[in-house]
DNA sequence: TGTACATCAGTGAACGCGCGTTCACTGATGTAC
DNA sequence: TGTACATCAGTGAACGCGCGTTCACTGATGTAC
């Protein structure tokens, strides 16, 4: 049957949300185009519509999250250090489904396409944009590195936080990591 | 063809080697069993003699790489700022098989089972508590938190910089993290 | 505004393929005498 | 030391299963008159 044009908007844009989640969550590779299409209240075969392979929907994916999504990701332009303080908290670690891309999916981007590593290049490298203006810092360069080594430290941190059993442990990598974020 | 028991020892130890480089390189998920004895020169019906499931094997794969190594790991107990420099480099970077497993497979590890969790765990606070003993600070607290926010950035850092495709920020990525480990 | 037809997004069966796992068999090794 | 037999690690065919992808079909939508 076919569908009005706003459903098939809505149905492409209801794939993506849900690819974004359940790959977050699960890994690009161990979500299945069935996964994500029955999440979005469609059947497979639908799939074919809306994207070209499974790599286009990964890749679309990244677009989506990193550059497209309403509203722009919540705290889009915030200062390091209150970007920071939602970043290193429980609510995010516990909540991989709707978190960052690079601590949910970090070590599997190098496996993906070039077009998935091209977005990924452009948001790390507007990431430490933003974050040099806010860093401290004397000079240009200065803050720029305190850029780097915090937006390497929180990514750092989540992974390891969401690697270890032990909670103590877990909550003690978030905060140290925040803790050094004093100027 | 029953085999002698050096033998057995030996194709155990190289199907853990090859299981280590693979899944470095591809992901625990990414590798198959038969691409495992393959490269450790045997045939996948092999596996289960030395093996109760693949799970298992990521399991023994953890434990071999962050504990059994021969020789442990090449710089088992440096100061944390020398073990920065042989971790940031270009040459870590580019030979994922044979490098740390956090920034290989970091964000794999939270779906893997809970045995393998457990020993990423015990790495996680090993290492912490190797680096607090050389961090600058001046209370055994200011040292923990340096260590674990260092910690933290290699990881981050090194994962980043294998994401993106511009090879300029790739390596101001490392420099520029090493650089903060300044006294 | 009403009718007739072309369009095309969604459906579900079907396809090859690779995977983890099992198993009957082989034959070199280790052992009992 | 030499012989006869039990052991058991490795082999390769076979199994179910889930996956990405294709395709003939359906029927509501959009359009031409």
């Amino acid at each position: 049957m076919k569908i009005s044009r706003d459903h098939l908007a809505d149905n492409r844009r209801r794939i993506l949300d849900a690819a974004a989640q359940l790959m977050r969550e699960k890994g690009c590779e161990n979500v299945s185009i069935a996964d994500v299409t029955n999440a979005a209240g469609l059947t497979h075969g639908a799939f074919y519509n809306h994207f070209k392979s499974k790599d286009d929907l990964i890749a679309r994916t990244f677009e989506h999250v990193l550059f497209l999504e309403d509203g722009q990701s919540p705290y889009a332009d915030l200062d390091v250090k209150t970007f920071g303080q939602n970043y290193l908290s429980k609510g995010q670690r516990d909540d991989r489904g709707h978190g960052c891309m690079f601590s949910a999916l970090g070590s599997e981007i190098s496996r993906t396409s070039p077009e998935t590593i091209a977005f990924t290049t452009r948001a790390v490298k507007a990431r430490i944009d933003s974050f040099s203006k806010s860093a401290p810092g004397n000079t240009a360069e200065e803050r720029r590195r305190v850029a780097i080594l915090r937006w390497s430290a929180m990514v750092g941190a989540m992974i390891l936080a969401r690697a270890v059993d032990d909670e103590a442990l877990s909550d003690e990598l978030l905060a140290q990591t925040l803790a050094s974020f004093e100027p």
